[in-house]
DNA sequence: CCACACTCTGACACCGGTGTCATAATGTGG
DNA sequence: CCACATTATGACACCGGTGTCAGAGTGTGG
């Protein structure tokens, strides 16, 4: 019984004295099969280690039982450190795949190369999942094309008007919201925002937008003055607000766009002797594990990428078979810790 | 020139007004085709947006340029938060395999569970790679069972005497060499450990070897007592140090096995109002992101996760080209911060 | 002009499964 | 005992490529 090679389902067949045919379906528990033979033909199986050839089946099917993560990082990040919040996406992720049955192929993407999207063109994968902040060069032509060729993705991120991509994303107006209503309660009302409040990233100006507006319905207005660009690293939230306390200018509340900005930020704030929370109140975005082992421990607004990961997937599936889908918008949470 | 479904080599075929066979060998760009020809066939491909069924290819080639990726995780880490570290290996590892173009399948073993480390079996895979910290239940028996299928596979992890697989680790107990030199050389001896010295995890132990050795180099003998049990997690190290500390344990240093149980001991010393590092020194192992940004920024060895993800990859598929492949071992590096 | 080498192409079997169809074996009612 | 439904099985085409082999077409030397 023993073999050269993996055995094939002729071996199976061979040895359990039925036809090829009949072990292909006893395998698949057909009910066109009798108890007995279906005993017999999975016994011989698992005897000889024998698995299904996935090339073959998928070849035959039409379908991989495979999805595609492509992770965008950001394009000026270093490429040993990504950013935490997406690793704790592509956990949740993969989980939510294994739990469906389906296997998943990563690839990370930097965004100035091609994109390589050709994950259902080659049959490797029935869907993608796009995985990246902001709005990279050509994403929206790129998109197009995907929509056009009919590939079926779903992405992780900001619902642009006009794309009409299927999304699942955080409430980002909403966690800025929560992050001006937190603030106000506790009487910081002279906020800066460390993030990037142009379109460049739709994510981070939806937070941005939240925030404001709120703070505007307490009719309070934040200076423009009070506000510095930073990409989603620690070091850009540092110098960021190292620019800010450079050019002298005070404020007793600070927002970042994300957990790593407002790292970078509270360790500049540090360094300028700004005390912690008693001087300026920091709020983050994000929750990364991080966020929780600084000291001061961070106060942020949480995504919760558990579900998130699962809206991925099912969201991608039911587009797979077909299905009615919608953009998906999760509600974020406020965590409140001691910054 | 439209189609419904995807375009196949015969649709080329026919458009390039040649037979589907070279339409087949001048897109791999084989010698024997004719210039002109071949030009001619990859524009037609190029309009069809036409792209090779990997299935289809695999299935006759008997190989899938895959690699599988199971990562392993503390059984008793909660399931939202992993490890920094692998997945800091995870972002090199699909970096190796995409410049090696290799697709990378990754899977996240809940080590209690069955093993889905049937990739290969089932022709998803070429070869396996397996990442993950410590002894899991049965892992012995399970490596000897994929070495008796001849699966091609290599182990991120402590060399254990007697385990015939190929691994590719950094040089832990070096690692632990250089916590204790650093210490010495600050006249720090009166140390502590946290982490498991026990044989649970290889890893662990040949870091507190290292560091053990060392210090009896010098005619020094660590306290039993300074000891404390912990997993990787910050919160684990946190009530380790915190138990310590409890039991009115004193010291002046602490080397930690990871850098999540540094950061969880710097809290509980913290919280006990002991000085980091005026009156204890710190270091951690691994140089996680996180550890440049806790305050104050910890000092720790590093483990080159680039290297290590690049060596794993190209280990593996020396393996699976049937080369000789050595186990390898990396340095590690001591990265001095403020603990 | 023929023998032979060389270049290029097409026909065809093959990889290992899955789905369809035909059919043998058995049971059931009239 | 025959007509017919039911159940279980095998034969076979098929998925879309790749590799082998045979042969057409052209060139070169004797």
């Amino acid at each position: 019984m023993k073999h050269k090679g993996k055995a094939t389902s002729f071996d199976i067949a061979h040895y359990a004295g039925v036809s090829q045919s009949t072990v292909s379906r006893a395998l698949r528990n057909s009910p066109l099969v009798n108890e007995e033979t279906r005993r017999k033909v999975h016994e011989v199986a698992a005897k000889l280690n024998y698995k299904v050839d996935k090339n073959a089946s998928n070849l035959r099917t039409q379908q991989s039982s495979t999805l595609a993560l492509l992770l965008f990082e950001d394009p000026t990040t270093d490429e040993s450190k990504i950013n935490p919040f997406f690793l704790s996406m592509l956990g949740s992720i993969t989980r939510a795949c294994a739990k469906e049955g389906y296997d998943l192929l990563v690839s990370f993407q930097s965004s100035s190369q091609d994109w390589r999207a050709d994950y259902e063109d080659s049959h490797r994968a029935d869907g993608i999942i796009l995985l990246g902040y902001g709005d990279y060069l050509d994403y929206q032509s790129r998109l197009q094309k995907l929509l056009e060729q009919d590939t079926k993705f779903v992405c992780w991120g900001a619902k642009v008007d006009g794309r009409p991509d299927l999304t699942v994303s955080c409430d980002n107006y909403g966690g800025g919201q929560l992050a001006a209503a937190h603030l106000i309660e506790h009487k910081r009302t002279d906020c800066a925002f460390i993030g990037d409040a142009s379109h460049h990233c739709p994510e981070f100006f939806a937070r941005y937008q939240g925030f404001k507006d709120t703070f505007e319905k307490h009719n309070i207005t934040l200076s423009e003055r009070k506000m510095a660009n930073a990409i989603s690293t620690e070091d850009s939230g540092y110098h960021a607000t190292k620019s800010l306390i450079a050019n002298n200018i005070r404020f007793n509340a600070l927002f970042a766009a994300s957990d790593l900005i407002a790292i970078g930020a509270i360790r500049a704030l540090q360094e300028a002797n700004i005390k912690v929370p008693n001087d300026v109140r920091v709020v983050g975005f994000d929750n990364i594990p991080a966020a929780s082992y600084v000291s001061p421990a961070l106060t942020t607004i949480q995504q919760n990428t558990t579900l998130a990961g699962q809206m991925l997937v099912s969201n991608l599936l039911n587009l797979i078979r077909g299905e009615k889908v919608e953009s998906t918008l999760l509600p974020p949470n406020l965590i409140v810790r001691n910054t």
